[in-house]
DNA sequence: GTCGTTGTGACTAACGTACGTCAAAAAAAA
DNA sequence: TTTTTTTTGACGTACGTTAGTCACAACGAC
């Protein structure tokens, strides 16, 4: 049988309202009778009933996700799986906002971010933007008790509480150690395409790109990188041109969205041999081009699994309870043709 | 505000009694009030909570996770996770007792499925090994209302409520999928290091394989299976032996443990070109071999996930309550000497 | 000494459900 | 009809915690 906080009163010899006034942090107790209290806390291995505190303080957790908005695919499916997610959480008494932000626009998401009542809101996520703005708006968040998680792409510098997403520098690196060993042997140019450098994601994922290929696979060079915008038209355009002024491309890295565009351009250049080709998340363009053997491998993070994680991680914070590693942790899964689901 | 027994008995127009009658199955209800209650919960949407329903009822989960005994590192993380877990299931009233069992020992299995008494149990996890006898022992504690899973090998068949795992036919086509790109062009053989085929995911991992190779790498040859019983030094004595016997052995794919033996063997016989190496698991040795350049990729499955898995759908099945499909799902990972942690 | 302040105890009503008892009502059987 | 059986209602207590009220000390300041 577990401590309660009866057994905690009678082992401090102070009364029950005492002792509650200790774990909830109320006025009017003497240092002296603090610590009495937390020591026979200490001694019993006391753990306070949260399924019991919630009954009783009839809790509800109200929880706001922004992410963006747009044509993105993937940011499509997170939006999905959030609407997907709530009525799941009811039982848990856990409310979820979907708030959609404009793409790489970090004034706007400062806007929607200081727009947040304080008092009714519990917890924040966000797939972030880099922004003077941004970061100076989290602080203000985190300063009212509201805690404030990344998701998908990072906020590092800022006060945010925790990132959940995919450790994006080991993604790049994937995609070299891949796309190394799928190319021929011989000299040969990579193109990598991103959406943007001001989220964090892309930049890590080039970087993790960048380390592989230079100190392993000098014999390839990286050409400088395409910014899509996750937009397929603008990743056609850009592709078609760089696929022109390079006859020798063996290889290609799309570390963003707007796989689309890219599909395009490969069809209009018949280039020969086709290039290796490694892309990231699976969506029903990725995955048809995958079957179809255009693209070699595609780097996958579930973002259902990642909605999860951050309403684990934001009620753990509320209650300032500990984390699960392992909650927290979202794998980086690996795709080729052969083994889709 | 979520609806309550009470508004469902004022919806329904009976009491309480009868209410909770009909929500936990006792009798003496007649079977048009039934219909009633029943009509209320759906119109209220009613649903129980079950925070409040398990303070009421003090309710323990008491769960057995029975996992093979041995030098198998994957196995040994497994009994490590399992030990970890214990403290932190502790305030949501989970008790876990993990049970050692002989590696590749259906009776055993099966015994120790059999000594588990009915009343002192609410479910069981078990690292399957296929057999009758297990599969009766399993029908057995299901028929007695404790549910039984599978974790990471199945017993399909079986009367097993779910099964908890990678989707090992997956898997294996991941690695034909490398291991075929990794290789030269030219053709050769590989060899395929098993466990034991008496447990499915040996057997899936080589079919994924060898559908795979087969269709689309029709110029490499699959040698018949070395079974390791996941013991190093058989391991290590079958592929002394088989690298001997065939010096054109361009790619090597070991789907169960042991692969200290495979080390040792390669470590011995001085095979060049290096064949190309797909492993299963990141154990302290497999991520030795991939950094040294040894191994050219490991498949993951993570055990503390598993265990987590295992624990929620577990607690979802005794409660009769919906299982997440995402918490079910356990990802393939795929790691590089260039994204390991 | 009286005053206000602070610390403490005793008590109570919730939260939503489970589960028991007992009596009353309704339905079925005699 | 009466008797028996089945069905239903009313009520109480419990689970562990929150959060409030009220009373009464002990303490120092004046």
């Amino acid at each position: 049988m577990r401590a309660t906080i009866h057994d905690v009163a009678r082992e401090a010899d102070v009364s029950l309202s005492t002792v509650d006034r200790v774990l909830n942090g109320r006025a009017g107790v003497r240092k002296a009778t603090v610590t009495r209290v937390n020591d026979a806390i200490a001694r019993l291995g006391y753990q306070r009933n949260v399924e019991a505190a919630n009954l009783a303080k009839k809790r509800l957790y109200r929880f706001v996700v922004l992410i963006p908005d747009g044509p993105n695919a993937f940011m499509q499916s997170l939006r999905d799986g959030l609407a997907a997610l709530g009525p799941l959480l009811a039982p848990d008494r856990i409310e979820l906002q979907a708030l959609a932000i404009p793409a790489f626009d970090a004034a706007a998401l400062a806007t929607r971010l200081d727009g947040i009542a304080p008092g009714t809101v519990d917890g924040v996520a966000m797939v972030a933007t880099e922004g003077r703005a941004v970061s100076e708006a989290v602080a203000r968040l985190q300063a009212q008790n509201v805690p404030v998680v990344t998701l998908v792409s990072d906020l590092p510098g800022s006060a945010r509480a925790r990132f959940i997403g995919i450790d994006n520098v080991a993604a790049g690196r994937t995609a070299a150690g891949l796309l190394g060993r799928f190319c021929e042997k011989t000299p040969q140019k990579l193109a990598v395409i991103a959406g943007s450098m001001l989220v964090r994601d892309h930049v890590e994922r080039r970087l993790g790109f960048e380390q592989v290929i230079r100190t392993e696979y000098p014999h390839l060079e990286i050409l400088p990188t395409l910014e899509g915008r996750d937009d397929a038209a603008v990743v056609h355009q850009g592709l078609q041109a760089l696929l022109a002024a390079h006859p020798d491309i063996g290889g290609i890295y799309s570390l963003g969205a707007g796989n689309r565009g890219l599909i395009r351009a490969l069809d209009g250049a018949r280039h020969t041999p086709r290039p290796a080709i490694v892309v990231h998340e699976l969506t029903p363009h990725t995955r048809e081009a995958l079957i179809s053997g255009l693209f070699d491998a595609a780097i996958n993070q579930d973002p259902a699994r990642e909605l999860r994680a951050v309403v684990a991680v934001l009620r753990a914070l509320v209650d300032r309870a500990p984390i699960d590693p392992i909650i927290e942790r979202i794998g980086v899964e690996v795709f080729l043709r052969d083994n889709l689901a």
